[in-house]
DNA sequence: GCCGCAGCGTTATGAAATAACATAACGAGG
DNA sequence: CCTCGTTATGTTATTTCATAACGCTGCGGC
């Protein structure tokens, strides 16, 4: 993966000064509306998030912890990726081990991607999932999260793909 | 997980004797007609998974190995594992980091799992994507695979747990 | 005040996956 | 039959990902 292709991780810029601080500054009003703390950790790890062009692992956010370049431990960025995670800041993208900022403004618990094989980015959108969820209910099953990963090529890739064939 | 039951993994027990040899000869046909090969550590690692009552993890299988208890190397095992799924005789659960058999009699390349986050039963049904299909080429992406993993309870959990509140 | 809890820092370790290289088995063509 | 290309395995070591466990701190309620 990003061996057959060069793009950047366009799709998604990261967003830098007015943005993020205004992205920042959202996070911090919901939690203060929920009395949950976004503490120097949580934030700073946000930041990270927010400002990468693309999803981003644990061990870079871990690296690109410190301004003055100074990694921070690793179960400092664990339980900030898990605070996002709960409060839907952030999710995890099982099948690259690795996390985004969310992009849906106060979508629920639900997330869904599209992961491009070529370039690395990773887009979500809005899933409906009522046909699993019909499926699961006739299965019996009570499901509290559904996790969905589509794989395959983003638009830019796709037409590079197809051009050099 | 596991931590707030009890319950065996029950919803798929592991196949035993001539079940197992079946279904292992099942899946030794359909390599022939396919011109691939079910060598011995493929072979066994299947196995492994079938006899299996619940999703296993990889180096649960490289423990398990060896009939004299020797365990495998790593590699030994992640070949397989790269085998099988790609035969579609298996399937990794992402947000596991485990293997299930396929339980789907020749389907495709789809594969939609329920986990029940209380006993840990992962059950392999049919998804329709249609949906998530159509929005993935609404935003001009080729899609190849599409990985879908609902977290829940199982049935018996769900009425474990609503008894006991 | 002081107690209980949530959060943090730190050390260490555990679990999951792969890199890299050597060797062996197979199958097609001479 | 034998040699070459290909596919698969064996082996060592390392990298990558994630968490356990402990003690300290700071804040809010009683």
């Amino acid at each position: 993966m990003g061996a057959e292709c060069h793009h950047a991780e366009s799709a998604q810029p990261g967003l830098e000064g007015a943005a993020l601080a205004s992205a920042v500054a959202a996070a911090q009003a919901q939690c203060e509306r929920t009395r949950e703390r976004l503490t120097p950790p949580r934030r700073r790890v946000l930041e990270l998030l927010l400002e990468s062009d693309g999803p981003m692992k644990a061990y870079d956010l871990i690296a690109a912890y410190g301004a003055d370049g100074e990694p921070a431990k690793p179960p400092t960025v664990y339980r900030a990726l898990e605070f996002l995670e709960r409060l839907g800041f952030a999710h995890r993208i099982e099948s690259l081990n690795a996390y985004v900022p969310c992009r849906m403004e106060g979508a629920g618990h639900r997330a869904a991607f599209l992961i491009c094989e070529c370039c690395g980015a990773a887009q979500e959108f809005e899933p409906d999932f009522s046909a699993q969820f019909a499926a699961a209910e006739t299965a019996g099953y009570a499901v509290r999260t559904v996790t969905l990963e589509a794989r395959g090529l983003c638009p830019a890739c796709k037409v590079e793909t197809s051009a050099q064939a």
